[in-house]
RNA sequence: GGGCUGGUAGCUCAGCUGGUCAGAGCACACGCUUGAUAAGCGUGGGGUCGCAGGUUCAAAUCCUGCCCGGCCCA
């Protein structure tokens, strides 16, 4: 009999599906890319979700200089994701992105070209030079939207916005007139940080900070008068690390509460400046310091006083008699500290920002050294022509000379660099347009209001973005650059008062609208003043408009009046950082001219960091390009990076963690595979009412309703993270080991028609549907794959369903509850088994029939037979003998965990059935088929088996 | 230096209104299966919850300081 056994495999229903086990995601998305092209997916979506609620996503746009990186490409993803997921969930989610092609860094790398030729940029008509900026910025763009596309971001890509598209300019334009007209535009005078190289003001996110090697110096301001007679002949001692702003010096100041020392020189090394006798004030907990620094060995505190009781102290400038024959009043201020230096500051209100408003405060002159090139304007005294950088020798030796020079230093700290050229910076008194934080028409208020009505995830970003609106100074928008939007107006030369004028203003909109900003350059004055005034009364500003400004005026030109999208925004999604930057500018902007935030929400991402929480930088040589990870694992695997991690926080990423994710990946796609298998041939017709099935397939949709929730509350909340997490949490051990698992036996070997089979294949088209459509927004390319494995056709595409609708029936908590305990049971049962296996009684499970005994409370959860089959066992014993039962307790198998419940081992009765594996008694019993089981020889005879069958 | 923020097994994350809270998945080891097979199932090892103090009967969970990292600012 052994030798003539039949083989029952092709009586049985083994998974059949095309769907590949492995991905090969390098090779096959590109693919469903032309495939989407060719059906030009996003115009059916656009078609089908037309007249929706609408979600719009405002994008910001990244710069148009150079391939993208993995911060561009998380945040794009991130994007993607919502939109999509939002899009799923029954929203019109039109996505427009976006570009800013205007600025510095692509200024800078034209003129690098010009450099390379030998070309002098100042000699170049603007205009061809902003053409050949307009070409560059336009090559990148291209090159951006493709990786884009490739990385599978769903969006309007042949119609996206950028800062440079005429009309966009002609809208900054015309923004930049409302806060002229409304009066919170005005031209100041005022420190900003400056590059002597690039010859402009710099923004704040232009300037990067490294270290620096400065000059310090300890120099006397002595006194001339002062409220106490006993001061009158001492010197007040600063220290600065910027000896260059000592002729711009207008003030010293002191911190109010401060402890200072009048100290008397009684002792000084060989070589000190310090003289015997000579009276110095400096703060006490840093006199020790300084003490050794200035060279002096004996001394004697005269007396210890509070810097408030310095009010009304005048010194004169260490120069005096060469030029700087002027008062200089000791002022208190509350940014001085007892940390470095000798407790008190020299206040150059031209040379920084806290110097310039202690200046103001007090009503001191603003003197203007240095000139845009880093020299010495003519009318300084000592040191016209001399370049900053040089500055320091001659200026030690001139306070040398006066006798001023307590010392001199070196000092390594962190000091301010242009982001293009890495050359320090200085703060210099220019000339500039700023808009109003403060006053009737300041911004600040109702910024202040805005971020009060805004939603923030998460949440602390609302903080970080008050604290910034609530501190920061004027907003400084002009630039002296050549590739950007003209700050288009003109001065009245006679008054120095800016021209407001709405038809100057809109006739200026007007014209570039149709030929873009290069006309402020290409048509003489006239074109904009019109017939009203006479070009040569005015003065044609030639600054053009920082970029943060344009980009925060991007609400104004995309979204408000189009119909395909909507003013206000639902959300702004970009980085951290942007709360200085784009979050920061558009709600100056929205504020200044419309009251209100362009947005309704903010969500922030985390930095992209290495493994070991680094951050990346090209000189670490830990960077991950997001290229070399679709060239090697594909989009999705990317993707899933994204949304596995927790993008609040920072992002890390490298080999190992990548690694994990295609792992995280395989399980996922062999969990559709499996799906697509034993769904092969599904016929309507099958379908069981939910009444109908049995529990374990009820508990299967109730765990469909808990994700479903899940899905659908981070689609409104944008809080994905851990959403992923349940995704595979829910193929890996839900569905493979537990669900799949089990349902394996009734779908390979029970016939067709079989309720429990039919259950099963009711319930796997569910979990397929659902599973594809959640993991959709995020493996776009997988899950369009596996859907169209399943339902093939031209016009067929996951990504143009919604989210099945769950029957709120499906939920059943008390029947999760009694499930849970039944998964624990099992795992003694499963543990016992290792056992067994490990002895080497028992290989696969079927050949064990165990006695299992369980509380009172647990032995109404199933039968004898479900017990046998969720643990896939051949057999169960329950309703143990009082014997058993005592010896279960004593031998049996049980986990410390789960008391009261023993599993005493067992070999199963009978043969093993040649078609369904289990070994059961009545193996044998059928003389027409003498190894099957009853099960197996009813289905092979029934003549409803499988299709294989022939 | 300041503001915001984080540091739980090799990795990704739960737990953090203080008391079965030391967990999950992946990786790893071992075993099973060979009808999801370059797959699947089971079992197991692994963490002084960044460090040090403090509050408390009790702290990963609250407070303080320190160390390390990130963003922004100086």
């Amino acid at each position: 009999m052994s030798d003539s056994k039949r083989d029952y495999r092709d009586t049985v229903f083994l998974p059949a599906t095309a769907f590949p086990m492995r991905g090969e995601l390098p090779r096959r998305e590109p693919a469903l890319l032309e495939r989407w092209a060719r059906m030009d997916l996003w115009a059916r979506l656009r078609a089908a979700s037309k007249g929706r609620e609408k979600f719009v996503l405002h994008d910001g746009p990244p710069y148009a200089n150079g391939n993208i990186h993995m911060g561009t490409a998380l945040n794009k993803v991130l994007k993607d994701v919502i939109n999509r997921a939002k899009q799923m969930a029954g929203y019109d989610a039109n996505y427009v992105p976006g570009w800013d092609c205007h600025g510095l860094p692509i200024e800078w790398k034209i003129e690098e070209q010009y450099r390379a030729a030998g070309r002098d940029k100042d000699a170049v008509d603007p205009v061809a030079f902003r053409a050949e900026c307009r070409a560059y910025a336009e090559h990148w763009l291209g090159v951006q939207r493709e990786e884009f596309i490739r990385l599978g971001v769903a969006g309007d890509w042949w119609h996206p916005y950028s800062t440079m598209d005429f009309r966009s300019e002609a809208i900054i334009a015309g923004e930049i007139g409302k806060f002229l007209l409304n009066g919170s535009l005005y031209r100041g005078a005022k420190p900003v940080l400056w590059s002597p190289v690039e010859k402009t003001a710099l923004a704040d996110a232009e300037v990067e900070y490294h270290d620096h090697k400065s000059t310090t110096v300890w120099v006397k301001f002595p006194i001339v008068s002062a409220p106490a007679p006993d001061l009158v002949q001492a010197s007040i001692v600063i220290w600065t690390t910027t000896p260059w702003t000592i002729p711009g010096n207008r003030a010293v100041a002191y911190g109010e509460d401060i402890d200072y020392a009048l100290v008397v020189v009684e002792g000084v090394a060989e070589g000190a400046s310090a003289c015997i006798g000579e009276h110095l004030l400096v703060a006490l907990p840093l006199w020790p310091e300084v003490e050794k620094t200035i060279g002096v060995t004996q001394h004697v505190v005269r007396r210890v006083l509070k810097g408030r009781e310095l009010a009304g102290t005048v010194c004169v400038h260490p120069l005096k008699g060469k030029g700087y024959d002027f008062d200089v009043p000791a002022l208190p201020g509350d940014f001085v500290t007892t940390e470095a230096g000798t407790g008190f500051v020299h206040i150059a209100p031209g040379h920084g920002e806290d110097d310039w408003q202690l200046g103001q405060a007090h009503g001191l002159p603003t003197p203007d050294t240095v000139g845009g090139d880093g020299l010495f304007l003519p009318h300084v005294p000592l040191f016209a022509g001399v370049h900053v950088y040089k500055a320091a020798d001659p200026v030690c030796a001139a306070l040398a000379e006066s006798g001023a020079l307590l010392a001199r230093g070196t000092l390594v700290h962190a000091y301010p660099h242009s982001w293009r050229s890495k050359a320090p910076l200085i703060f210099r008194n220019t000339p500039q347009w700023f808009i109003a934080m403060d006053g009737p028409k300041g911004v600040r208020t109702p910024a202040l209001a805005a971020i009060e009505a805004t939603r923030f995830v998460p949440a602390q970003g609302q903080n970080r973005l008050r604290a910034m609106i609530a501190s920061r100074p004027d907003w400084c928008i002009s630039r002296q650059r050549a590739w950007g939007v003209p700050i288009a107006i003109f001065v009245d030369r006679r008054t120095g008062e800016p021209l407001r004028d709405p038809e100057v203003m809109a006739r200026t909109v007007a014209i570039f609208e149709t030929e873009g900003s290069d006309a402020w350059w290409t048509r003489p004055a006239q074109d904009f003043l019109g017939n009203d005034y006479n070009a040569e009364d005015y003065e044609q500003i030639r600054d053009i408009v920082e970029v943060w400004f344009e980009s925060g005026s991007t609400h104004a030109f995309v979204l408000e009046g189009n119909d395909a999208l909507k003013w206000p925004a639902d959300l702004y999604l970009e980085g951290s950082d942007q709360h200085r930057g784009w979050f920061q500018s558009s709600l100056l902007e929205a504020c200044g001219t419309r009251g209100r935030a362009p947005y309704d929400a903010i969500l922030t991402h985390g930095f992209v960091v290495d493994e070991q929480g680094r951050k990346m930088s090209k000189s670490l040589g830990n960077t991950v390009a997001p290229q070399e990870v679709i060239a090697e694992y594909g989009a999705d695997i990317l993707r899933l990076w994204v949304m596995a991690s927790d993008y609040t926080e920072d992002l890390r990423i490298g080999k190992e963690i990548l690694k994990q994710q295609a792992e995280l990946y395989r399980r996922i796609r062999n969990t559709l595979r499996w799906l697509l298998g034993a769904l092969d041939a599904f016929d309507e017709a099958e379908r069981v009412p939910v009444a109908e099935m049995p529990e374990l397939e009820r508990w299967v949709l109730h765990r469909l309703a808990e994700l479903d929730g899940r899905v659908r509350e981070a689609t409104e909340t944008f809080e994905w993270t851990g959403v992923f997490a349940e995704l595979h949490g829910f193929c890996a051990t839900d569905l493979s080991a537990f669900y799949f698992d089990i349902r394996k036996d009734a779908l390979y070997c029970d016939r067709a028609d079989s309720p429990r089979r039919r259950a099963c294949r009711t319930v796997l088209d569910h979990v397929f549907r659902c599973l594809v459509t959640w993991l959709a927004p995020v493996l776009v390319f997988t899950a369009e794959e596996a859907w169209l494995a399943r339902f093939p056709g031209e016009d067929e595409s996951v990504h143009l369903q919604t989210f099945p609708a769950i029957p709120p029936a499906w939920r059943d908590e008390a029947l999760a509850a009694r499930w849970a305990r039944i998964r624990e049971i099992r795992r003694v049962v499963t543990g016992a088994l290792e056992r067994e296996r490990a002895e080497g009684r028992i290989g696969a499970s079927l050949q064990a029939a165990p006695l299992l005994v369980m509380p009172e409370a647990d032995r109404s959860l199933l039968d004898a037979e479900g017990w046998a089959e969720i643990c896939i066992t051949s057999a169960m014993a329950l309703d143990p003998s009082a014997h058993q039962r005592l010896e279960a307790q004593k031998n049996g198998f049980s986990i410390d965990a789960i008391p009261g419940v023993f599993v005493l081992p067992g070999k199963a009765a009978g043969l093993k059935c040649e078609r369904c594996w289990k070994v059961l008694p009545e193996v044998g019993s059928h003389a027409d088929h003498p190894g099957l089981c009853d099960r197996c020889h009813d289905a092979v005879t029934s003549g409803v088996l499988a299709r294989r069958a022939a």
